[in-house]
DNA sequence: TGGCAATTTAC
DNA sequence: TAAATTGCC
């Protein structure tokens, strides 16, 4: 048989620097002079099933090239492998094992249930797959209370969180050093089905850090007067990056802690709200390994499956499209739309409209989401539409219905996030912009190819509080 | 990481 | 009488 060869996967951490598993993989083909390959498998069944958006597609293969560049630049090839589904991954490999030795497997653990239990499956099948904890600072289940269990609120997830990261080192690890002489590399990396596009957004593991270090250094400590305004360029556009792995959260937080350092004690340190949601990140994959059957769409809270959503093709297509009569909410489903990415305050804003305001289902809209966004992933886009609908863990209760006025006027005050993606109303008065309902009174604004809004906030907000009230916590 | 309307307080 | 506070959804 010919000489072992030591694998680097990648799956998410499509980055070279501070990858655990690439440092480890490399350490043991240098230790024990094996080669060293590194393997990306699509699987397009499989993004099919878990709505994985063309454009994110787009965005990871992007990367892969970017990788494969500076892989090649270390002595090491990239190859690109095929099979429809998680299923085909494991004959994948046994048939790679039968052809050639395979003295260990390196990858960062996924923290969804497929994910898992592929990952599961490889190892009862006998492959060598050691993985290791990328996706989180601190990992899945290290964080927990007294009994052992996860937190159910993330305030007091939060500050557990500090204690024991406050205890600990941040030095994210070096990328590997060269293994060989540089490798040209011959043929890009392709997909063999259609992707999106993504070049709205820069691609490489230099940019993402380029974006790290200029919004830590310049934004950071206005984060949390800023975040709140979808028309400021006030949060770190990162979710992205993070998404697929291009850099890692324990660089965000090495990076964070060398401009504030002081952000994981003092709570008034102006690091300190950033920190927060890179803990809510966190909180958010800890539940989905603490609670499996979330990857499975099932409502955190069970009484969310007594919830009678409506039916309403109509209406969701028009939240879908951007063309609910609501200015705020168009402006925010059309940024997705356009850009594959949403302002954190939008996102609350046009969830809550689906879920309350037109009662919908939230796992249309997370699909939706997951179908569109460049940052797409299953722990925080469920978190998220859970926390808007009320039915997930610590979510907001399910009697707080955003109402869509009061929000556009306090944080798009002057309208400029609005107008830049709602043309139609660019002219209107603030007044009207903001509230849409009063054009049906007659006057100015009677024809206009925008659309009166599709329910009435009152009424809806009515229908919403007596449906939704199955949530209401027993006594 | 609310909203709303009744109520009290501040002028 | 407008602004701040409260209690409930």
């Amino acid at each position: 048989m010919s000489q072992a060869t030591v694998y680097i996967w990648f799956r998410q951490d499509l980055r070279v620097s501070d990858n655990q598993a690439l440092h480890a993989a490399a350490k043991m083909a240098r230790q024990q002079q094996l080669p060293l390959k590194a393997v990306y498998i699509e699987t397009p069944l499989q993004w099919q099933q878990h709505d994985v958006g063309t454009r994110q597609l787009d965005f990871i293969q992007r990367h892969l090239n970017c990788l494969q560049q500076s892989l090649a630049a270390l002595g090491v090839e990239l190859e690109l492998w095929h099979c429809d589904d998680f299923n085909g991954v494991q004959q994948l490999w046994q048939s790679r094992m039968q052809q050639h030795d395979i003295a260990a497997i390196f990858a960062g653990r996924e923290p969804e249930l497929n994910e898992l239990r592929r990952d599961q499956a490889l190892i009862e099948a006998g492959l060598p797959l050691n993985l290791t904890d990328e996706h989180c600072i601190l990992a899945p289940g290290t964080v927990v209370n007294q009994n052992g269990e996860m937190y159910r609120v993330f305030t007091p997830f939060f500050k557990r969180w500090r204690e024991i990261a406050s205890a600990q080192q941040f030095q994210p690890v070096k990328a590997p050093v060269p293994l060989g002489p540089a490798l040209s590399v011959a043929e890009p990396i392709s997909f063999s089905v259609a992707t999106g596009d993504s070049e709205l957004w820069r691609a490489g593991e230099g940019e993402a850090k380029q974006l790290l270090q200029q919004f830590v250094a310049n934004h950071a400590a206005d984060y949390k007067q800023q975040r709140d305004f979808p028309a400021l360029d006030g949060t770190s556009s990162l979710s992205p990056y993070l998404a697929i792995g291009v850099i890692s959260p324990r660089q965000c937080l090495a990076t964070l802690l060398a401009q504030f350092p002081e952000a994981l004690v003092d709570d008034t340190s102006p690091g300190r709200c950033w920190l927060s949601e890179l803990v809510w990140r966190e909180f958010y994959r800890h539940l989905l390994q603490a609670y499996p059957n979330l990857s499975m769409g099932a409502n955190f809270n069970p009484l969310g499956a007594q919830i009678a959503w409506r039916d309403d093709q109509q209406a969701f297509d028009a939240w879908c499209e951007g063309r609910t009569g609501y200015p705020i909410v168009d402006a925010a489903m059309r940024q997705l739309n356009r850009t594959g990415w949403m302002h954190n305050r939008l996102r609350m804003i046009t969830a809550s409209f689906l879920t309350k305001h037109l009662l919908i289902d939230w796992h249309r809209g997370e699909r939706w989401f997951r179908r569109q966004l460049l940052d797409g992933d299953l722990a925080a886009n469920n978190g998220g539409w859970q926390w808007s609908a009320g039915t997930g863990c610590d979510a907001q209760p399910y009697f707080r219905i955003f109402n869509p006025m009061t929000q556009s006027e306090k944080f798009d005050p002057d309208a400029s996030f609005i107008r830049k993606y709602v043309p139609e109303v660019r002219d209107w008065p603030l007044k009207q912009i903001h509230h849409p309902e009063s054009r049906v009174n007659g006057h100015l604004f009677a024809v206009s190819d925008y659309p009166t809004p599709i329910v009435d906030h009152s009424a809806a907000r009515e229908r919403a509080l007596d449906r939704l009230s199955v949530l209401k916590k027993a006594n």
